[in-house]
DNA sequence: CGCGGCTTTGATGTTCATCAAGTAAAGTGG
DNA sequence: CCACTTTACTTGATGAACATCAAAGCCGCG
């Protein structure tokens, strides 16, 4: 790389609006700020709509993603050709470290769920500079580590419930992890509620009622208020 | 670190068997020799007897290990005090991956299952050859990417099938994937396959029972004999 | 030898998937 | 913009799959 051109992204580093990105602190905290601004001017941002595929299973892996906002799906076909939500990953997630670094395609499709934002990074410049900064690899190590651990935890938890304290429990996790409000829309519909806890769509549908009807929640279209709060922690802590 | 200590390390490194450590492979092809061969002689060898513990969920974190031989559980006690198996890994296994890089304290128990060897280091050494080497830290990032990414899909394999479906899968993965035999010493209880797979004791007794008045499999007390291999494989398919 | 844990089988009831059928909502093409 | 198709949502009825409870034999261990 010339002069000039490492002038060219330099400037164009400096209108990078990274500033609340994670992975740009993970990287600045161990990485000589030339080479992060370098990284950060090479970056792409791309915006998908609701429901557009940002990745599909099977694909060969390119790219590094991280979500810069919005809400987005991993899941996977079966050879049983049955879908499967693996998790339902928020802005500064780094749902794209389950494969990329040990796969030649992605294990799992990304779906945006709700607008989203997200800044793509030619895998190999990631690669390389974890390479020369041994800190950083050893971030991305945690990052990844913990991400992991996140997904096999919810797996366990899923499978010691019965479907009425999975339902509190997805629930739970939309209000109090994802929107963070005791109102919110449900950016998924009762189908994929379904494929992330492994149940029917119809016994989604019959216990929403349920506890509608228990008045712990309101429905009204995708629209969810939960009313009775302790109610339905104690159902999601059993039974 | 004076010249004599040095040596008397490097003395050590050479009695050290570890041509068959995966591990020491990885490092040996990012590492300069002299430092893999001060891990190596760094390292402490345990052994444990069937059932031991080798680490206790909750104890703080100290030491990263590496499975020399044998065969280990690990596993997970939730708050409703249920315990799950995550998975029951072989030789060369990366299962300590999973949490020590994030984590202040193991997320699971590690315990032999049949007599095991360990090798044992410390866990900041591991982490400081990472930093130094970044083509280590990407080493650890793959296998652990790895492990983990085959933790997700055994969850969502077993998942998607029925209880027959499940103790077949578990029978032909002891066979194919752990004893490479088709007659094999199961290494754990009928309760511990119901804690691996999340079923009954009763049911995976019942379900064994079956398939051996079927003529798939012959049992004699933890000795599984595979007859009808192909049947057992369509079951876990699906039937 | 007796106690606790593992194994086994049977009986019973609950939980859940499946099937069916209908309404509502949302996209599609003329 | 309206008929048409498809997809999402909803409720009920039914049966199968599975957990739970109970009882008894077995084995290893102190």
């Amino acid at each position: 790389m010339n002069e000039i051109q490492v002038q060219e992204l330099k400037h164009k580093a400096e209108n990078c609006n990274c500033e609340e990105c994670v992975l740009k602190h993970l990287i600045f905290n161990y990485v000589p700020e030339e080479e992060s601004d370098i990284l950060c001017s090479v970056k792409r941002e791309r915006s998908f709509k609701k429901g557009e595929v940002i990745v599909r299973q099977n694909e060969p892996i390119v790219d590094f993603f991280y979500i810069k906002s919005g809400i987005v799906k991993l899941s996977k076909v079966t050879e049983s050709k049955r879908n499967h939500i693996i998790t339902i990953a928020k802005p500064h997630d780094y749902i794209s470290l389950l494969t990329v670094f040990h796969g030649k395609n992605y294990a799992y499709s990304m779906t945006a769920i709700e607008y989203t934002e997200i800044c793509v990074f030619p895998l190999n410049l990631i690669v390389d500079l974890a390479m020369r900064h041994g800190n950083f690899g050893i971030g991305l190590l945690k990052k990844s580590s913990k991400t992991a651990d996140d997904i096999i935890d919810h797996f366990i938890q899923n499978n010691s419930r019965n479907l009425r304290g999975r339902i509190a429990m997805t629930m739970l996790d939309f209000s109090l992890n994802i929107y963070k409000s005791h109102i919110f829309e449900l950016p998924v519909s009762r189908k994929e509620i379904a494929e992330l806890i492994g149940m029917t769509t119809e016994n989604v549908i019959r216990i929403l009622s349920e506890f509608r009807k228990e008045k712990i929640i309101k429905i009204n279209g995708k629209e969810i208020e939960i009313i009775d709060f302790d109610r339905l922690k104690m159902i999601s802590d059993h039974g």
